[in-house]
DNA sequence: TTTGTCCTATGATCTGGATCATAGGCCAGC
DNA sequence: GCTGGCCTATGATCCAGATCATAGGACAAA
């Protein structure tokens, strides 16, 4: 592969070709809410914070982007950008330029099914783990997540991370969940081997 | 079925002309995990209830949709249904066809862009309401929530709806939020007037 | 007018998860 | 081998928000 075709693999090959790369300090902005928007953006290393700021001075996060996620899709369809990113840590982002990507949409319906595909399957994900945020015991949530993360047997589920990032994407403290799954594993309704665990018939 | 042109104005009329609208008694099915796909749809009146069901029979909820939400954007891309989608109540939905659909997104580069555009803003919104429930505080959940949806004063926010709904939304209490608003109107933080908020100065 | 429903509101109590503290295991780098 | 950092794990305590209860007011239907 030539080196300019990394990232994002359900870009087209022309829309990855034009993707332009840039390496951020700590703190340092990738862009300011009002400005001329250029594209959107994948973060390939660190994390990276959208934040947007009243009159007031009172700071909001949007969202907090670390390796791997996109963000600023909107900016696309939009002329200015309408919050802050500024990295949180050192980090290095790939900009894909709204021109080339708007092209593509307009010239290429199969880079435009493929850019509609994964937006509609992040917006299926995203409402899902805002249901699941819904779940007010722990439990019940863990136990959401498993069912809906069941690989084709339907019971085993292997998990993409660490325990502790598990805790963080269920929106629970790391104590309380190894406290829930220890409690789930003693009253058998899984069992457990360092990350993968098996939901065992309820009942 | 009439098929008027209303609902979704984000599509163009060919695809809305294209709709089928289906009515649905409280439990009953509007598509089952497996089934072929025929489109995704928009839910007029009623809530409809998207439960994913595994091997042992626990169910999980992926999406609550009502009236004006649309739902199973993702089955447009995929040829079967992944979950269950049932009536909780007495409900009118409409369907628009996959074919029409896909065809625009073909052959009508506006079209396409449309709903590229659409669905890049509600993965924003999404991000945003997920970033909110990572906020612990009852408090500052209503601070983070009046912040991003202050209007162009950068103060006022004008509920789109009851005080009941805004709790759902924020994932608290309708007794929290009371109590909540209560106390940040009280410390001078915000005025209130029904549902429309002002912030005042950060302390 | 009366009844019923729903939103708003506030008081009293309870609890599940957050927080704080401690410790063992594992691995990378020195 | 030793050290530091991180993940895993569990105990003790605390507290914000959930839950339960009660009540006034708005509004629609009977």
């Amino acid at each position: 592969m030539k080196s300019a075709e990394k990232g994002a693999d359900w870009l087209s090959g022309s829309v990855r070709a034009a993707a332009v790369e840039r390496r951020l300090k700590p703190g340092q902005a990738l862009f300011h809410a009002g400005g001329k928007t250029s594209g959107f953006y994948e973060v390939v290393s660190g994390t990276v914070r959208m934040v947007r700021v009243d009159r007031s001075g009172r700071e909001a996060v949007l969202q907090v982007a670390s390796a791997g996620d996109t963000l600023a899709e909107a900016s696309l369809f939009s002329p200015a950008y309408h919050c802050d990113a500024v990295a949180a840590t050192e980090a290095v982002v790939r900009l894909y330029p709204k021109s080339a990507l708007l092209a593509a949409l307009e010239h290429d319906p199969a880079t435009a099914k493929a850019f509609a595909a994964r937006l509609a399957r992040q917006v299926m994900t995203l409402r899902t783990r805002l249901e699941r945020r819904n779940i007010h015991s722990a439990r019940d949530r863990v136990r959401h997540y498993l069912t809906i993360n069941a690989g084709a047997d339907g019971a085993t589920v292997v998990l993409p991370g660490t325990l502790k990032d598990l805790a963080a994407d269920l929106g629970l403290t790391h104590e309380a969940l190894y406290r829930t799954l220890a409690r789930m594993a003693a009253e058998g309704e899984i069992t457990r081997a360092g990350t993968v665990i098996k939901l065992k018939r309820a009942g």
